[in-house]
DNA sequence: CCACGAAAGGTCAAATAAGGTCAAGAAACC
DNA sequence: GGTTTCTTGACCTTATTTGACCTTTCGTGG
Protein backbone atom coordinates (compact mmCIF):
# COMPACT_ATOMS: atom_id res chain seq x y z
CA UNK A 1 0.00 0.00 0.00
CA UNK A 2 1.38 3.35 -1.14
CA UNK A 3 4.83 3.79 -1.20
CA UNK A 4 7.90 2.88 0.55
CA UNK A 5 8.30 6.31 2.10
CA UNK A 6 4.97 5.45 3.32
CA UNK A 7 5.53 2.50 4.83
CA UNK A 8 8.88 4.57 6.05
CA UNK A 9 6.66 6.97 7.73
CA UNK A 10 3.75 4.27 9.09
CA UNK A 11 6.66 2.23 10.67
CA UNK A 12 8.04 5.14 12.54
CA UNK A 13 4.91 6.80 13.54
CA UNK A 14 3.65 3.38 15.04
CA UNK A 15 6.89 3.15 17.24
CA UNK A 16 6.36 7.05 18.26
CA UNK A 17 2.98 6.51 19.25
CA UNK A 18 4.18 3.93 21.67
CA UNK A 19 6.97 5.82 23.13
CA UNK A 20 6.44 7.31 26.07
CA UNK A 21 7.39 10.34 26.07
CA UNK A 22 6.99 10.85 21.99
CA UNK A 23 10.68 10.38 21.49
CA UNK A 24 12.46 7.93 20.05
CA UNK A 25 15.95 7.43 18.98
CA UNK A 26 16.80 5.03 15.71
CA UNK A 27 19.30 4.57 13.91
CA UNK A 28 19.30 5.33 10.27
CA UNK A 29 21.53 2.18 8.76
CA UNK A 30 19.36 -0.58 10.79
CA UNK A 31 15.72 0.82 9.53
CA UNK A 32 17.27 1.12 6.23
CA UNK A 33 17.90 -2.09 6.02
CA UNK A 34 15.22 -3.29 7.73
CA UNK A 35 13.40 -1.70 4.52
CA UNK A 36 15.90 -2.61 2.16
CA UNK A 37 16.64 0.91 0.90
CA UNK A 38 19.38 3.05 0.95
CA UNK A 39 20.36 4.97 3.95
CA UNK A 40 19.56 8.35 2.42
CA UNK A 41 15.73 7.20 1.70
CA UNK A 42 15.24 8.11 6.00
CA UNK A 43 16.25 11.37 5.62
CA UNK A 44 14.07 12.00 2.54
CA UNK A 45 10.92 10.33 5.10
CA UNK A 46 11.98 12.89 7.49
CA UNK A 47 12.49 15.46 6.01
CA UNK A 48 9.06 15.31 4.22
CA UNK A 49 6.94 13.93 6.60
CA UNK A 50 8.63 15.13 10.34
CA UNK A 51 8.68 18.67 9.71
CA UNK A 52 8.27 21.57 12.47
CA UNK A 53 4.93 22.21 10.86
CA UNK A 54 3.27 18.58 10.78
CA UNK A 55 4.97 18.91 14.44
CA UNK A 56 7.82 16.94 14.60
CA UNK A 57 11.09 17.96 15.50
CA UNK A 58 14.63 15.80 14.57
CA UNK A 59 18.02 15.99 15.73
CA UNK A 60 20.58 13.75 15.42
CA UNK A 61 24.49 12.92 15.80
CA UNK A 62 26.89 11.90 13.15
CA UNK A 63 30.06 9.38 13.99
CA UNK A 64 30.27 6.30 16.27
CA UNK A 65 27.23 6.02 18.19
CA UNK A 66 25.35 7.95 16.46
CA UNK A 67 21.56 8.67 16.18
CA UNK A 68 18.69 10.26 14.91
CA UNK A 69 15.97 11.68 17.80
CA UNK A 70 12.22 12.18 16.66
CA UNK A 71 10.07 13.50 18.32
CA UNK A 72 6.81 14.60 18.65
CA UNK A 73 5.51 18.17 19.65
CA UNK A 74 2.41 18.55 21.52
CA UNK A 75 0.51 21.47 21.29
CA UNK A 76 -0.99 23.41 23.77
CA UNK A 77 -4.97 23.91 25.14
CA UNK A 78 -7.61 24.39 22.68
CA UNK A 79 -7.79 28.51 23.23
CA UNK A 80 -4.44 28.90 22.83
CA UNK A 81 -4.31 26.21 19.87
CA UNK A 82 -7.03 28.53 17.94
CA UNK A 83 -5.10 31.36 18.60
CA UNK A 84 -1.72 29.80 17.40
CA UNK A 85 -3.30 28.32 14.04
CA UNK A 86 -4.86 31.82 13.14
CA UNK A 87 -1.14 33.10 13.55
CA UNK A 88 0.19 30.30 11.63
CA UNK A 89 -2.25 31.06 8.88
CA UNK A 90 -1.85 34.58 9.01
CA UNK A 91 -2.96 37.35 6.50
CA UNK A 92 -1.91 34.51 3.45
CA UNK A 93 -0.66 30.88 3.63
CA UNK A 94 0.71 28.51 0.53
CA UNK A 95 -0.99 25.67 -0.35
CA UNK A 96 2.00 23.69 1.26
CA UNK A 97 2.11 24.79 4.66
CA UNK A 98 -1.58 24.72 4.48
CA UNK A 99 -1.19 21.21 3.54
CA UNK A 100 1.00 20.46 6.29
CA UNK A 101 -1.65 22.47 8.63
CA UNK A 102 -4.75 20.53 8.06
CA UNK A 103 -2.29 17.23 8.03
CA UNK A 104 -1.20 18.23 11.23
CA UNK A 105 -4.78 18.58 12.74
CA UNK A 106 -6.07 16.18 11.55
CA UNK A 107 -3.43 13.97 13.33
CA UNK A 108 -3.95 15.74 16.74
CA UNK A 109 -8.01 14.85 16.32
CA UNK A 110 -8.73 18.51 15.70
CA UNK A 111 -10.20 17.57 12.69
CA UNK A 112 -11.47 14.00 11.32
CA UNK A 113 -10.82 12.59 8.14
CA UNK A 114 -13.65 13.33 6.62
CA UNK A 115 -13.83 17.29 7.30
CA UNK A 116 -10.21 17.54 6.57
CA UNK A 117 -11.25 16.34 2.89
CA UNK A 118 -13.67 18.58 3.29
CA UNK A 119 -11.70 21.46 3.94
CA UNK A 120 -8.50 20.63 1.87
CA UNK A 121 -11.42 20.13 -0.78
CA UNK A 122 -12.11 23.40 -0.61
CA UNK A 123 -9.29 25.30 -0.14
CA UNK A 124 -8.03 23.67 -3.89
CA UNK A 125 -11.79 24.28 -5.50
CA UNK A 126 -12.28 27.75 -4.52
CA UNK A 127 -8.48 29.09 -4.74
CA UNK A 128 -8.45 27.06 -8.28
CA UNK A 129 -7.07 29.31 -11.06
CA UNK A 130 -6.62 32.48 -8.30
CA UNK A 131 -2.52 33.64 -9.46
CA UNK A 132 -0.50 34.38 -6.68
CA UNK A 133 -0.24 36.67 -4.58
CA UNK A 134 -4.23 36.86 -3.79
CA UNK A 135 -4.39 32.54 -3.89
CA UNK A 136 -3.05 32.96 -0.80
CA UNK A 137 -4.63 35.34 1.21
CA UNK A 138 -7.97 33.50 -0.58
CA UNK A 139 -6.47 30.75 1.31
CA UNK A 140 -6.16 32.32 4.79
CA UNK A 141 -9.16 33.58 5.03
CA UNK A 142 -11.00 30.41 3.45
CA UNK A 143 -9.17 28.50 6.52
CA UNK A 144 -9.74 30.76 9.42
CA UNK A 145 -13.15 30.32 8.79
CA UNK A 146 -13.41 26.75 8.57
CA UNK A 147 -11.26 26.25 11.56
CA UNK A 148 -13.44 28.58 13.22
CA UNK A 149 -16.28 26.41 13.13
CA UNK A 150 -14.80 23.90 14.45
CA UNK A 151 -12.83 25.49 16.96
CA UNK A 152 -15.89 26.42 18.12
CA UNK A 153 -18.31 23.89 17.97
CA UNK A 154 -19.92 22.28 20.82
CA UNK A 155 -19.35 23.82 24.81
CA UNK B 1 -24.86 4.88 -24.66
CA UNK B 2 -23.37 8.58 -24.63
CA UNK B 3 -19.63 10.24 -24.82
CA UNK B 4 -16.68 8.16 -23.81
CA UNK B 5 -16.86 11.08 -20.62
CA UNK B 6 -20.33 9.62 -19.93
CA UNK B 7 -18.72 5.97 -19.81
CA UNK B 8 -15.97 6.72 -17.76
CA UNK B 9 -17.99 8.83 -15.33
CA UNK B 10 -20.18 5.64 -15.04
CA UNK B 11 -17.42 3.21 -14.16
CA UNK B 12 -16.40 5.71 -11.57
CA UNK B 13 -19.55 5.89 -9.96
CA UNK B 14 -19.80 2.27 -10.29
CA UNK B 15 -16.57 1.85 -8.39
CA UNK B 16 -17.76 4.18 -5.72
CA UNK B 17 -21.11 2.97 -4.95
CA UNK B 18 -19.94 -0.61 -4.16
CA UNK B 19 -16.91 0.94 -2.33
CA UNK B 20 -17.40 0.81 1.87
CA UNK B 21 -16.72 4.24 3.22
CA UNK B 22 -17.52 5.90 -0.19
CA UNK B 23 -14.18 6.52 -1.00
CA UNK B 24 -11.74 5.36 -3.90
CA UNK B 25 -8.22 5.59 -5.30
CA UNK B 26 -7.57 5.43 -8.92
CA UNK B 27 -4.73 5.39 -10.99
CA UNK B 28 -5.12 7.97 -13.60
CA UNK B 29 -2.89 6.15 -15.93
CA UNK B 30 -4.52 2.60 -15.33
CA UNK B 31 -8.36 4.26 -16.24
CA UNK B 32 -7.50 6.33 -19.04
CA UNK B 33 -5.62 2.69 -20.28
CA UNK B 34 -9.19 0.74 -19.55
CA UNK B 35 -10.68 3.43 -21.79
CA UNK B 36 -8.30 3.49 -24.59
CA UNK B 37 -8.08 7.60 -23.96
CA UNK B 38 -5.57 10.02 -23.02
CA UNK B 39 -4.78 10.30 -19.27
CA UNK B 40 -5.69 14.08 -19.47
CA UNK B 41 -9.53 12.87 -20.25
CA UNK B 42 -10.21 11.79 -16.40
CA UNK B 43 -9.64 14.82 -15.26
CA UNK B 44 -12.02 16.55 -17.66
CA UNK B 45 -14.26 13.98 -16.38
CA UNK B 46 -13.56 14.24 -12.95
CA UNK B 47 -13.62 18.53 -13.24
CA UNK B 48 -17.28 18.71 -14.62
CA UNK B 49 -18.99 15.29 -12.92
CA UNK B 50 -17.02 15.08 -9.40
CA UNK B 51 -17.54 19.01 -8.06
CA UNK B 52 -18.03 19.14 -4.39
CA UNK B 53 -21.33 20.91 -5.37
CA UNK B 54 -22.76 17.48 -6.84
CA UNK B 55 -21.16 16.23 -3.64
CA UNK B 56 -17.93 14.70 -4.57
CA UNK B 57 -14.18 15.89 -3.32
CA UNK B 58 -11.29 14.49 -5.39
CA UNK B 59 -7.69 14.87 -4.69
CA UNK B 60 -4.62 13.72 -5.71
CA UNK B 61 -0.92 13.28 -5.42
CA UNK B 62 1.79 13.87 -8.39
CA UNK B 63 5.18 11.60 -8.66
CA UNK B 64 5.82 8.18 -7.97
CA UNK B 65 3.32 6.08 -5.73
CA UNK B 66 0.93 8.98 -6.98
CA UNK B 67 -3.32 8.58 -6.88
CA UNK B 68 -6.08 10.12 -7.34
CA UNK B 69 -8.81 9.86 -4.69
CA UNK B 70 -12.84 10.13 -4.98
CA UNK B 71 -14.93 10.91 -2.49
CA UNK B 72 -18.79 10.28 -2.32
CA UNK B 73 -20.46 12.57 0.20
CA UNK B 74 -23.78 11.25 1.38
CA UNK B 75 -26.39 14.04 1.70
CA UNK B 76 -29.70 12.03 1.29
CA UNK B 77 -32.27 14.72 1.50
CA UNK B 78 -29.85 17.62 2.11
CA UNK B 79 -28.50 17.05 -1.19
CA UNK B 80 -30.57 18.93 -3.04
CA UNK B 81 -31.05 21.54 -0.36
CA UNK B 82 -27.03 22.41 -0.47
CA UNK B 83 -27.12 22.15 -4.53
CA UNK B 84 -29.52 25.12 -4.91
CA UNK B 85 -27.63 27.03 -2.11
CA UNK B 86 -24.61 26.50 -3.99
CA UNK B 87 -26.01 27.83 -7.11
CA UNK B 88 -27.77 30.60 -4.90
CA UNK B 89 -24.69 31.86 -4.26
CA UNK B 90 -23.01 31.40 -7.21
CA UNK B 91 -19.61 33.29 -8.02
CA UNK B 92 -20.35 36.32 -6.22
CA UNK B 93 -22.72 37.25 -3.48
CA UNK B 94 -23.30 40.93 -1.74
CA UNK B 95 -23.41 41.12 1.89
CA UNK B 96 -27.50 41.81 2.37
CA UNK B 97 -28.13 38.37 0.48
CA UNK B 98 -25.72 36.99 2.38
CA UNK B 99 -27.08 37.53 5.69
CA UNK B 100 -30.52 36.66 4.28
CA UNK B 101 -28.97 33.13 3.32
CA UNK B 102 -27.72 32.92 6.51
CA UNK B 103 -31.03 33.66 8.63
CA UNK B 104 -32.73 31.80 6.31
CA UNK B 105 -30.45 28.91 7.17
CA UNK B 106 -31.08 29.14 10.95
CA UNK B 107 -34.41 29.48 10.70
CA UNK B 108 -34.81 25.73 9.11
CA UNK B 109 -32.34 24.54 11.84
CA UNK B 110 -29.24 23.81 9.28
CA UNK B 111 -27.36 26.03 11.46
CA UNK B 112 -27.81 26.61 15.05
CA UNK B 113 -27.55 30.41 16.79
CA UNK B 114 -24.07 29.79 17.70
CA UNK B 115 -22.61 28.97 14.31
CA UNK B 116 -24.74 31.32 12.61
CA UNK B 117 -23.06 33.75 14.60
CA UNK B 118 -19.56 32.62 13.50
CA UNK B 119 -20.14 32.79 10.10
CA UNK B 120 -22.18 36.25 10.35
CA UNK B 121 -18.51 37.12 11.81
CA UNK B 122 -16.44 35.45 9.68
CA UNK B 123 -18.45 36.77 6.61
CA UNK B 124 -17.99 40.55 8.06
CA UNK B 125 -14.24 40.09 9.20
CA UNK B 126 -12.55 38.33 6.33
CA UNK B 127 -14.55 40.83 3.77
CA UNK B 128 -13.42 44.13 6.01
CA UNK B 129 -12.02 46.54 4.13
CA UNK B 130 -11.92 44.85 0.04
CA UNK B 131 -13.39 47.14 -2.46
CA UNK B 132 -15.87 45.89 -5.23
CA UNK B 133 -16.03 43.21 -6.97
CA UNK B 134 -13.84 40.87 -5.08
CA UNK B 135 -15.48 41.09 -1.69
CA UNK B 136 -18.78 39.71 -3.02
CA UNK B 137 -16.51 37.10 -4.63
CA UNK B 138 -14.69 36.66 -1.31
CA UNK B 139 -17.98 36.06 0.02
CA UNK B 140 -19.37 33.40 -2.21
CA UNK B 141 -16.34 31.34 -1.26
CA UNK B 142 -16.01 31.72 2.21
CA UNK B 143 -19.66 30.78 2.49
CA UNK B 144 -19.75 27.82 0.28
CA UNK B 145 -16.50 26.39 2.30
CA UNK B 146 -18.17 27.51 5.55
CA UNK B 147 -21.76 25.94 4.93
CA UNK B 148 -19.92 22.64 3.26
CA UNK B 149 -18.77 21.34 6.28
CA UNK B 150 -21.99 22.32 8.02
CA UNK B 151 -24.04 20.30 5.31
CA UNK B 152 -21.31 17.19 4.34
CA UNK B 153 -21.40 16.25 8.49
CA UNK B 154 -22.54 13.51 10.21
CA UNK B 155 -22.86 10.27 8.35
C1' DC C 1 48.60 14.47 23.03
C1' DC C 2 47.47 13.28 18.27
C1' DA C 3 46.77 11.10 14.00
C1' DC C 4 44.03 7.97 11.82
C1' DG C 5 40.62 4.77 10.66
C1' DA C 6 36.03 3.04 11.35
C1' DA C 7 31.40 4.13 12.16
C1' DA C 8 27.94 6.72 11.92
C1' DG C 9 24.82 10.33 9.59
C1' DG C 10 24.28 14.34 5.67
C1' DT C 11 23.90 16.33 0.89
C1' DC C 12 22.86 16.66 -3.65
C1' DA C 13 21.75 15.52 -8.19
C1' DA C 14 20.15 12.16 -11.60
C1' DA C 15 16.74 8.85 -12.97
C1' DT C 16 12.11 7.52 -12.71
C1' DA C 17 7.19 7.72 -11.89
C1' DA C 18 3.35 9.72 -11.40
C1' DG C 19 -0.44 13.52 -12.12
C1' DG C 20 -1.77 18.65 -14.04
C1' DT C 21 -2.61 22.37 -17.55
C1' DC C 22 -4.00 24.44 -21.48
C1' DA C 23 -5.32 25.24 -25.99
C1' DA C 24 -6.64 23.55 -30.46
C1' DG C 25 -9.59 20.73 -33.09
C1' DA C 26 -13.77 17.60 -33.41
C1' DA C 27 -18.40 16.33 -32.27
C1' DA C 28 -22.82 17.04 -30.56
C1' DC C 29 -26.60 20.03 -29.82
C1' DC C 30 -29.60 23.57 -30.43
C1' DG D 1 -24.63 28.09 -38.30
C1' DG D 2 -23.26 29.03 -33.86
C1' DT D 3 -22.50 27.40 -29.25
C1' DT D 4 -21.36 24.19 -26.00
C1' DT D 5 -19.19 20.03 -24.75
C1' DC D 6 -15.76 16.62 -25.55
C1' DT D 7 -11.20 14.69 -27.02
C1' DT D 8 -6.32 14.84 -27.79
C1' DG D 9 -1.66 15.91 -27.33
C1' DA D 10 2.32 18.73 -26.26
C1' DC D 11 4.48 20.40 -22.41
C1' DC D 12 4.82 21.24 -17.08
C1' DT D 13 5.21 20.24 -12.10
C1' DT D 14 5.82 17.33 -8.31
C1' DA D 15 7.15 13.11 -5.61
C1' DT D 16 10.09 9.18 -4.96
C1' DT D 17 14.20 6.31 -5.26
C1' DT D 18 19.07 5.55 -5.70
C1' DG D 19 23.87 6.28 -5.45
C1' DA D 20 28.16 8.76 -5.32
C1' DC D 21 30.56 11.60 -2.38
C1' DC D 22 31.05 14.59 2.12
C1' DT D 23 31.30 15.50 7.27
C1' DT D 24 31.36 14.43 12.10
C1' DT D 25 32.46 11.62 16.07
C1' DC D 26 34.72 8.14 18.64
C1' DG D 27 38.20 4.95 19.94
C1' DT D 28 42.91 3.49 19.74
C1' DG D 29 47.78 2.92 18.98
C1' DG D 30 52.06 5.81 18.68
Amino acid sequence: MGTLSDSIERYLKGRLSRAVEGVIEIRRSEVAEQFDCVPSQINYVLETRFTPQRGYYVESRRGGGGYIRIMRIYLRQKQSMWESVCEEIGESIDAARADSLVARLEEMGVLNARRALLVRGALRHETAGISPPWDGVIRAKLLKSMLSLVFHEGG
